[in-house]
DNA sequence: TTTGGTTACGTGCCGCGTAAGGATA
DNA sequence: TATCCTTACGCGGCACGTAACCAAA
């Protein structure tokens, strides 16, 4: 499977516009329903209902979008961690409860846009260290930053 | 980028061997190097180093490699939810603490293998559904036959 | 009338097999 | 010597664009 199939079907859905999709893709509207139909081949099923001028997703094609986009979240991740040794790139995903959303996120990320505070490798509590895996130094360093930040305001 | 790419390579180092990968994949020795060739292009690296007559991956191969078996993973589960109705298929993950993978867990799944209790869509105590996501109902009955076997086996 | 989706058709290139050559156990 | 990786080469198919057609706003 190509995820660029993917990528385009994503868009169709998103834009709730061939035509549009087109556009974005660089691509001819011809191609870009010729793409939908390949991928409705491959998968065996018909992902996108064309009623009248629009068109949306079947219930096939929502059950497929979120993993789609998965997939093309991954394939980004990918290509990011192929020329990434140490420096920034890529996406970082934070979560948390409403109550650090509301209050220790949004200070902690006002500490993030400060260049100066991304090198401190040691200043994450250990206790949170056991949660971090993967080995890309660049979303290491962000993590580290981020708890660095969460450290100096818990202290405050 | 095609998943074909992502498999040959996978393949090509987990086996450790370009013949037997193309052996797997029905395809010729030539077909397989010229596909580790293309994802090399694609990405802009070398992934495997070619030491005498075995092969293996380099460091930007082995970065990549537990991402291209998750992207492989993804995309199998997108295949999965295509016709995924009501059976059960694909894989499913399951994680607990220390405790549950000693205590509860090997029950739980004991009660898992009792097909007869697969079917208890209203046996998943509330305070878990929360943590439910996508529309996979084949997987969403196998967590909530896990959860009515959890909550069976904490009733005892 | 303008915009959008589809179909038919032509074409360039990609991705495969085949065959031959070189290297290694 | 047999197996493995590579390279060169040829071919078929697929993935585009173009153009024409139809439908909807």
């Amino acid at each position: 499977m190509d995820s660029r199939y993917l990528q385009s079907f994503v868009f169709v859905v998103e834009l709730g516009s061939i035509a549009e999709a087109a556009r974005r893709l660089d691509l001819t509207p011809a191609a870009v329903a010729q793409r939908v139909k390949m991928l409705e081949a491959e998968l065996g099923a018909t992902l996108v209902r064309r009623s009248g001028r629009t068109v949306g997703a079947t219930e096939a094609g929502e059950r497929i979008l979120a993993r789609a986009r998965t997939v093309l979240h991954d394939i980004r991740d990918l290509r990011a961690d192929i020329d990434d040794t140490d420096q920034l790139g890529g996406q970082l995903r934070l979560g948390g409860m409403a109550t650090m959303m509301a209050g220790l996120i949004p200070d902690a990320l006002a500490v993030l846009l400060d260049l100066k505070k991304w090198a401190l490798p040691h200043a994450a509590p250990k206790r949170f260290v056991g949660l971090l895996w993967g080995r890309s130094s660049a979303r290491l360093r962000l993590v580290q930053a981020f708890l660095a930040a969460a450290d100096s305001i818990e202290r405050h």
